[in-house]
DNA sequence: TTGTACGCGTTATCAA
DNA sequence: TTGATAACGCGTACAA
């Protein structure tokens, strides 16, 4: 445990000076070719490896970079995982994964503690709750890089990686009016970031299309499938004439959820209540009833928030910038087609 | 950056040394009521944050545990991921992720770099490709705590964490005999840990049925979808007569890729062939036809083995252990019933 | 109650 | 080419 061997040890084995042996195993120009193989046999022989942690107190870089997402049971968060960790690797840097669980307070949490392992750069999806930013302007003004993916935080002096969330729920919401639906529901997240975006791509399409906004079909659902479920249930309990016969949702596990509680109502899909979600989750497919979605490039999100990070970690004056990349529809049955 | 605020910098404001500064912030008992409010204040004014980094390269914890699995965008690793992350988070570790690809080579890189890193433990899921132990043994025997999960090396001194694979195997294969299929295809993963029990399991039950085994009705799969798929379209080409009626596959991801084959050939589940999975994939209940599986608490390996982790790296006096969770079966309409 | 000296493992710097 | 010294930020041990 404790027993680690150290440069210093080596040195002493070979009747030499640390710093020789720093050298010799850092490949730095000035040493003697028959001490550097003497020193990288013996460190060999002795199994040492270097110790990052005295490292990174002296070069003031740790080569790991935070990441805080707010799910990992969500498939498109494992995804941009992924994409993460392919930049990472590459680059040779670490990841330290924190989980805020949809809660502001592990966020902030999360967000103290990578900033006291002096991570070199964080890259974060807000937390469904995150209503103020002073934790992250925080963070940022200390001078940590930073770069926002999908539930982003604009204006804050970070980068930000998304995809054009506002026309994709445009375009969806579309598809939607153009197939002849009237009483187009929408189930959605928290009014910030994404959940803002979806919301207002809805409602500009239904005002392109003069489709009056009814009130009670606007319901909150947050991210998850319960959330889906509840909302769904409100609107079932609506009077037969008032129900809608088309139902939009922020993402696809809310989609699920509502897709869920219409099966418990023997509520046929798209007959009876048509219904797309968001995100393209890895069941979309293969539901009973396929959803209709919009696909979201995760691993790409996490590649390129990451790509800049580093950037922005080995350039101090690269400056901030708003990545959107495309979406995708994915037109599949549940919409009626 | 570097410009980071130190018990020194706080010390100097004061007019103190830094010792109190230190004793204040962290509540030492023989810090004066007065001493301690101005110094707390100061930090908070002054925007301190602990070095985390230094802190641990004087004591020799870095209240980080690393994590490698092979692959994330199998939902089972997420779902541990998030049962690991659990119990971390309420003991106040740090998680360093780490997502090997099914590559030895970059499982010991990865390890290689959590040991410089000096992570207080780690968690491992062998890569496909693991054949030899010995990088695994060399960390164990350097003192660095470590577990595996799900798929275990046995015998070399660290602990397992695993669902009980054989009889899982062995069970589902009964069903499937039980239910009358006389020619049942098994899908195999490596001959290591998992792979080798499920195949063994499936071997006992043919065998205790007296059921012979058909050399060419057992593949090699691998543990993606692409070797299911490939794996079933060599089943697929043999003369009809020889063709199975059930197949077995080691886990979830491979059965899809089976599925996936046969919907392109419009071969009928389970009509024509039956199928059975592994691991009780997301998608599973979701499917066509939904996939009968032997469900693993992927969350609770998750949890089981960070708790062992932590135990053994706060009392390196507990003793390895092979702890094994039960499996439950998943019967749904790939099998016929 | 507060302060001083030293060490954790490494590297930058200057001297030999 | 090699070595001695100091420094990174913090905490332990001891002294005042």
């Amino acid at each position: 445990m404790g027993s680690n061997i150290t440069l210093k040890h080596i040195a002493e084995e070979l009747g030499v000076s640390t710093m020789t042996v720093s050298r010799a195993l850092n490949n730095h120009e000035n040493v003697d070719d028959r001490t550097r193989k003497k020193v990288v046999e013996k460190a060999k022989s002795m199994g040492y490896t270097p110790n990052l942690v005295a490292k990174s107190l002296v070069s003031k870089k740790t080569y790991s970079i935070g990441v805080i997402i707010p799910e990992i049971s969500h498939m498109f968060f494992a995804q941009v995982v992924k994409g993460i960790d392919d930049i990472t690797y590459r680059q040779e840097y670490q990841l330290i994964l924190t989980i805020s669980a949809e809660d502001i307070d592990r966020e902030k949490k999360a967000l103290q503690t990578l900033r006291s392992k002096r991570v070199d750069g964080i890259l974060v999806s807000c937390s469904e709750s995150t209503g103020d930013f002073s934790h992250f302007k925080e963070v940022i003004d200390s001078g940590t890089p930073m770069v926002f993916f999908d539930r982003c935080i604009t204006g804050v002096g970070a980068s930000t990686v998304s995809v054009n969330d506002k026309e994709g729920s445009k375009r969806i919401t579309q598809h939607m009016i153009d197939h002849g639906y009237k009483r187009i529901a929408y189930l959605h997240g928290p009014e910030v970031s994404v959940g803002l975006d979806r919301l207002n791509g809805f409602r500009e399409a239904l005002s392109e299309s003069n489709i009056p906004e009814r009130k009670n079909l606007i319901l909150e659902s947050g991210y998850l499938e319960q959330g889906g479920y509840g909302a769904m249930q409100k609107l079932l309990k609506l009077p037969e004439e008032h129900r809608p016969d088309c139902v939009i949702a922020v993402n696809d596990p809310v989609a699920i959820g509502a897709v869920e509680c219409m099966r418990e109502h023997s509520i046929s899909i798209p007959d009876d209540i048509a219904i797309a979600g968001f995100s393209d989750d890895i069941r979309a497919g293969l539901m009973e009833c396929p959803l209709t979605s919009v696909k979201q490039p995760a691993e790409k999100i996490g590649r390129e928030a990451t790509k800049k990070l580093i950037k922005t970690i080995q350039n101090s004056d690269e400056s901030p910038e708003d990545i959107e990349l495309n979406t995708e529809l994915m037109i599949r049955q549940s919409c009626g087609c």
